[in-house]
DNA sequence: AATGAATGAGGGTTCATTCAT
DNA sequence: CATGAATGAACCCTCATTCAT
């Protein structure tokens, strides 16, 4: 897969909207258009910088065209939050559907799908952050950001008990691997926002990739 | 190690100082009791609902306290992020010093620290996310978060190295393996900022152990 | 008398208009339909709190459909105040037609109507003093009260005249009675607004003749 | 006792505190002066059209100030109530203490009193009819308005009966004459906030005294 | 050094009004 | 005639910052 910017990504819906006269877009694609804009203006500004004047003006609508479709900035929020958990859903499943055969060719694809350049963007990732930085405050953040982690924690494991089986691997628990594969994934997630010029995709997949190698020598040959 | 609750964590440091008559704590100290206040507040509101009213009030100060001694909310916050970014260095150096000998149990032991108490501690990963969550958009935060990073990337590649060289391990790169030890803590602390039930501190410990076993067999036995 | 309810005074007409298919409502119709609908509101949330879209939405029909029919809010409010003076004034009128003979019962039939459940209705009388409420800063509106009560003033003075002319009383104005017949309405259509526990129709209007059996005593004897 | 016009009336106050540096006024003379500031916008420009940009404006203080010492709009506006409801009750009891002796001379005085042009100011009839307006729709104002209003019925209530039994009148109670009487005032005040030309005070206290004469004789002769 | 009243810019939100359908 | 999405000005309120004390 080539590199998609974050830019292409969600500006495809938008630009297809904006085309359409102001006063016909649908109900869900204005929502939609706003909740794009809100991604771009949090990845730039910043959520607590991030007004709803900015949103408005990223995506070419009025000042009060957030609170005619999601009431309340709180609202807007939370929406979008659903919606980048969503989006990744959507990819992780996608791709859990296409890979494989077998539980060590999906778990693999799971693995190198976190560092794709359509996930692995530092404007997607600011958007993540932006909301696990304030999970703790926030319970509607943590419930949502919970019921995802829940899901991708419990298809990794899976997959590694499968393989485990299949292996025969002892001293090796699937849940122990699922947690460190699931951590490893997020970990590599803010060196990349932090140090952009110092991480490097292919030694990051060679660091997985020689992880999976050594706990699993029999599915993962060098 | 026994449990260090956050409150006892920074609380020591304020009464000491609370204790001192209003008007004659230094300069320093007064600094030092409003980032702790800071630190309750991030972690108590989030960094978007933090006012500097707030801050003061938690101090047990005056509105205009803040200003005084920072100048400004970015000043306050910056050296907020520094000093937890200290803070964390003073330990790890610590642990660093007092373990071992051997890089091994040094490296077991550093990793053995970003699940104690009182670093996996969600008041204060509540904080460091809260900076992370503005990594992007900040340019200072991400300067300070960097140079923190890169410091224990070094020191846990080099320990890594070292094992590797004297183990005579094949088929495994230092880089690689610091690049999963640290970012395998990080992702371990967004789940457990998320997911604080569902978090088990042993499992945790053990998925590490079992890595580093499997990865450095003669160095982590089982 | 019986007890009319506000629902049942100005619903009568509502029901009939909705009844006709919405498009088909004259124009005049619909304007009438949004006044009642108006003072449905301001009778609820007061005056201030009233916004178009409430009134649409208590219509039943659309956000935009007030400025439609009236062009403003101004002129809506204007009209409103006309029709309830209109209102009254069609009852009075009718009071004074169908009474008598003679002055004072007119009169006594007069002030008898100012404490009929049709006319001394809280939410009638809310509306009557938001628009009093407004009356110093909004000369419209005090240009069409004072048309009202000049009117009233003229007739209830006409009748005292008579009345003290016929029964050759001295001592006695009939402006003076007048204004303290008009002004005792007035209030206690307030001391209703305020107290409806403490207000008792029957004192009231007990009140009033005893007020008129002293003033006039031939005519109104005990 | 001569004519108080409006601004006399309040600006005494504002002008003290004016003259005092803007930092040093203390919290209670603030919190007036904001109060004076309300009546006088509320008379202007009407309730629902004034703003705290207004209010604070008229005070010759910044935006923010209301909101310092109140709180909310809501706050001002019901201490603005129970501000003039207190300044009528005071100049109430006042006048109930100097006046007399006797019960007669006590009522006679305290009619006189509303029609007095420190309470007969269209500026302050407007502020009580705003509230008036809101009745309805706001419990507290109709709260605060019926605590007022009862006290007032109770001594004159006091004072008829009183009158009543000295003078051994038949045919006549107390409550009857009170609730006359204190209606009388808030219509005649609603005259002549409608009709300030039309309204003639002499008249009007005229009509007032032949109502006493006429139903009190012996205490009121002509 | 410390206070806390005051400022005023800017935030989220409301709502009268417009206009394409 | 009627709709209702969209606008944008103006509202209330918050809060970083200032400054007289």
């Amino acid at each position: 897969m080539n590199e998609y910017s974050f830019r292409l990504w969600h500006d495809s819906l938008m630009s297809a909207i904006a085309k359409k006269s102001r006063r016909t877009a649908t109900r869900e694609q204005r929502k939609q258009q706003l909740i794009n804009a809100t991604m771009k203006c949090i990845a730039r500004k910043g959520m607590g910088s991030t007004t709803l004047g900015d949103v408005a003006k990223e995506a070419g609508l009025s000042q009060g065209i957030v609170n005619l479709h999601f009431e309340s900035k709180e609202n807007l929020l939370n929406e979008t939050l659903r919606y980048i958990a969503d989006d990744y859903k959507t990819q992780f499943n996608h791709v859990l559907d296409r890979s494989g055969p077998g539980a060590a060719a999906k778990l693999h694809a799971l693995m190198e799908l976190d560092l794709r350049p359509s996930i692995l963007d530092r404007r997607k990732l600011a958007v993540w952050f932006a909301f696990w930085g304030e999970v703790k405050s926030r319970p509607r953040y943590r419930e949502i950001c919970e019921a995802s982690d829940e899901y991708y924690d419990d298809v990794v494991r899976s997959l590694c008990d499968e393989i485990i089986t299949a292996g025969r691997y002892k001293n090796v628990s699937g849940a122990a691997v699922a947690t460190v594969l699931t951590s490893v994934t997020n970990g590599m997630w803010l060196s990349y926002l932090i140090s952009p010029k110092r991480f490097d995709r292919l030694s990051a997949a060679n660091a997985v990739d020689e992880y999976l190698c050594s706990i699993f020598p029999q599915h993962f040959p060098l």
